[in-house]
DNA sequence: GGGGGAACGTACTGAGAGTACGTACTTCGA
DNA sequence: TCGAAGTACGTACTCTCAGTACGTTCCCCC
């Protein structure tokens, strides 16, 4: 009997599905294409390997040939997104020299890639439970935090003589932010909600500028 | 064949245990309770009804009797422990009378709730995701939201003249607020993050007060 | 051209949520 | 005080789903 993923097979082959960046074969990109869909959709426990198989078009062998579980292809596609949000994020970021302009860059682009479900359930809602806290966590320092970490820095660079916990004023705001993309995605116009949240973390900014200002007279 | 049920009734209704505050039975407490900590321990997936009914003591039959599915006995934790962080922080915040106290009084309790595991756990990892966004986002709207709507009303009212987006502000806020909780779970020294994070979010509103007495002016 | 590894497919196992149904205890009206 | 109905369980299944065992085909290299 001639296996169904003989012609499988060959048609991702002459399509060019195969091969993508670091990936052994097409059929590990198919399933992490689905899962990404299903896990947003779904959530992580919502979705069942069945479903992620299914519609990937391959059996269960296929899928534990590429990924030693289903929590390894959930942080395969965590990661992938992750990643890709980091570039937009360092992008946008980059493009500006003044530092309250980098933030206010920063803070639109995490503002827009968070308007996307698939990175909103799947990294912002999902992840933590389904990695567990230390995992996330590490992985958040190293992406999300650690930039929210350098543009406070510049900031309070700018302002000057105001003696200021950097680490910790990070992580007020970087769950300023958190939270920001909540309320827009939560609302029915998100442009507008953008606009908003973004105005309100810029008067506190203003606020801590003006500090500097008066101290350093 | 006397059922071992038989002698636990007996010894739960001498010692008191049963009738807790709106429960039909002692088992549903002691359920709840058990599940408290499991939940805490390994979160909602982590934990099996097998393991929750061995450690109250009874069957999967007592406890389908108290509760139609394993969600809402986790709906049934989170809910209490809701309820009694939502009181701790009100009796901190109805005695102060100065906004600026008060928010000031708030958010430390809201600190030292959030030391507690089973809260951080329970109330803010596993619930999203356990719960679902929205019915997490509606009882988040009617409880810790609305507390930081409310202090940010006052302390905007207090401010004057300064444009100020109230709902938009309130999002920035609560995510600082969350963020800073996590701040301080992960520290070593939960003390001195507690402090930290408080001055922080404190030089954020002294920049907040000074710009509206610049504008004022 | 054949031998070995990579890339699958099929059929099972085990854990765990939920169900079906039977049994003891309690209460309450006649 | 007696029985009938409801409450509070216990036991034994079913069904879904993650993971495993093992066989088969394809591809590459010697």
């Amino acid at each position: 009997m001639t296996h169904p993923a003989k012609v499988l097979r060959a048609a991702r082959k002459a399509t060019g599905t195969s091969s993508g960046r670091g990936y052994s074969s097409g059929t590990k990109r198919v399933l992490v294409q689905s899962a990404t869909r299903l896990f947003a959709d779904h959530g992580y426990a919502g979705t069942s390997l069945d479903e992620v198989v299914a519609a990937s078009r391959v059996t269960k062998g296929a899928f534990y040939h590429h990924f030693p579980s289903k929590l390894a292809l959930f942080d395969a596609v965590f990661t992938e997104l992750q990643e890709s949000a980091i570039r937009t994020i360092r992008s946008a970021f980059d493009a500006e020299n003044d530092p309250w302009e980098q933030a206010r860059a920063g803070l639109r682009a995490y503002l827009d890639v968070s308007r996307e479900t698939e990175y909103r359930r799947i990294c912002m809602q999902e992840a933590p439970v389904a990695l567990g806290q230390e995992a996330f966590a590490e992985s958040e320092r190293a992406a999300s935090l650690g930039f929210v970490h350098d543009a406070v820095d510049r900031l309070v660079d700018d302002i000057g003589d105001v003696a200021i916990d950097r680490e910790a004023l990070a992580a007020v705001f970087y769950g300023a932010i958190r939270s920001s993309a909540e309320f827009v995605a939560e609302s029915s116009d998100p442009d507008l909600a953008s606009a908003r949240v973004a105005e309100s973390i810029d008067v506190i900014l203003t606020g801590l500028r003006t500090l500097g200002r008066l101290v350093g007279d």
